[in-house]
DNA sequence: GATTAACCTGTA
DNA sequence: ACAGGTTAAT
């Protein structure tokens, strides 16, 4: 667990407009990256020298853990710095490429960097005048493309919940229920480590008495949901792995539900306890493709009779029901199209309280942390100067990581990447799937 | 089928 | 009271 080799940072190059990971790391869809402040001085350290113009140096460092490493991340204006850690037994120096290229490969299939949001935010402006309103002091929020299984359960734990406490509750079930992979010296104080831990397995989280355990941890009534669930998932997808992936059956199920339509794959999610039509469209919009898909919840509710006009209860509340969903969900795809719940995260984390401070102006600046007292809410139009030498728009550039991945993959064996090596990662072939999908949407005026 | 109370726990 | 709802009982 100890004496990992530390690996350099490499440079992605990455404009933030396209990617902001103070945003989209915080905003409520993945609940187990660990973020850490910089120092000064440290933030400029460890990192590439830059070349050329100032830019914005990183401020924070963030942290997952997958199945078999730990990806560390930090961000520039215009770049994305990226490194992995290995348990022990190290990767041998003829294997290391390989690994690196699995990590780069995860980088695009993760945050969806063959989806251009350059084009997407100019579109959603076009189609609606509200958004194009929020666009400049949000920009860089994208969806991430998470895992099924974690996403299920991690949001299972989301129902009548906040963001500070289902990020205390998703850390604490992995740290209760999966051996810590490595650990890590922290980037500020080296002398403090932290453990890193997985995402527990279904076959674990289904035991009887997960449960009673994760009462005691603060889960509340969602206890018995997450195990019964768990258990539902087993019994009827099964727990065996293959030789060189150790993902379970039933996980690799959850996961082919990408390959069905939104409405069969929502269909199979309202079986399990503790999903609703609520985390169901959150599952099928984080981690099952279905890009077009609007969770609607009391926020989002909130949003829609704020900005555009739509109906609700009488001043405060008013009950959330099918059919008052289904009204809200398709007049807001309406308005915003194949991507809507992408533009729908916009403009969730452009009102989440915890991101009041957050603009462009400062590329680098997170917002507070959630839980964090933040400014009260005020005039949002009054806020939007202070940010007119923001960095020029720059297209991304899918190429250049296609380019590096077949360029690392070249370096190993000359031939492609293995589908199956990295779970976690991209499979080959739903890369190439996916790179399709995405071509037809980027060159495909609207209506 | 549509409505409604109860649900764990932390924080405003 | 409310938090990015859901279950179980009318």
């Amino acid at each position: 667990m100890v004496g990992m080799i530390p690996t350099g940072f490499k440079a992605l190059p990455l404009p933030i407009l396209q990617l902001s990971l103070a945003a989209v790391l915080r905003c409520g869809q993945s609940f187990r990256w660990s973020i850490f402040q910089l120092q000064e001085s440290e933030s400029q350290a460890s990192l590439p020298p830059q070349a050329g113009a100032p830019t914005v140096q990183p401020t924070h460092e963030y942290r997952l853990c997958l199945r078999d490493r730990v990806v560390c991340l930090r961000q520039s204006s215009d770049t994305l710095f990226y490194r992995s850690v290995y348990p022990d037994p190290q990767p041998t120096i003829t294997q290391l490429p390989l690994r690196e290229a699995e990590t780069l490969a995860w980088l695009n299939d993760y945050f969806q960097l063959d989806v251009n949001l350059l084009k997407l935010y100019e579109q959603w402006a076009a189609r609606d005048k509200v958004f194009a309103k929020f666009q400049d002091r949000f920009g860089g929020i994208r969806m991430l493309r998470q895992d099924p299984w974690e996403n299920l359960i991690s949001f299972i734990c989301s129902s009548n919940n906040n963001i500070s406490r289902i990020t205390k509750m998703v850390q604490g079930l992995c740290k209760q229920y999966s051996s810590p992979l490595l650990s890590l010296p922290n980037p500020n104080s080296p002398t403090e480590e932290t453990l890193y831990y997985p995402f527990p397995a279904p076959s674990v989280l289904a035991q009887p008495d997960v449960g009673t355990m994760l009462r005691t941890l603060g889960f509340g009534y969602r206890a018995e949901f997450i195990q019964r669930t768990a258990k539902m998932l087993v019994d009827e997808h099964g727990t065996a792995t293959k030789l060189d992936d150790p993902s379970e059956e039933s996980e690799r199920w959850l996961m082919a539900l990408r390959n069905k339509s939104t409405t069969e794959a929502r269909e199979e999610l309202l079986k399990f306890i503790g999903v609703r039509r609520k985390v169901a469209d959150c599952i099928l919009l984080m981690s099952l493709d279905k890009n077009e898909v609007i969770p609607v919840d009391t926020h989002v509710h909130q949003i829609a009779m704020k900005h555009y006009g739509m109906k609700g209860a009488s001043g405060g509340k008013s009950n959330m029901t099918p059919k008052l969903y289904d009204e809200l969900s398709s007049k807001l795809v309406g308005i915003w199209g194949d991507y809507a719940g992408w533009a729908h995260t916009v403009l969730f984390t452009a009102d989440l309280k915890s991101f009041s401070n957050y603009g462009l102006s400062t590329p680098g600046t997170p917002p507070s942390l959630p839980g964090t007292p933040s400014p009260k809410k005020r005039s949002r139009a009054s806020q939007v100067t202070s940010q007119d030498d923001v960095t020029p728009i720059t297209p991304i550039a899918p190429s250049t990581v296609k380019r590096k991945i077949s360029i690392l993959a070249e370096e190993v064996s000359g031939l492609s990447l293995p589908p199956d090596t990295l779970p976690e990662a991209v499979s080959l072939a739903d890369r190439v799937k996916r790179r399709r999908r995405i071509t037809r949407t980027d060159s495909s005026p609207l209506p």
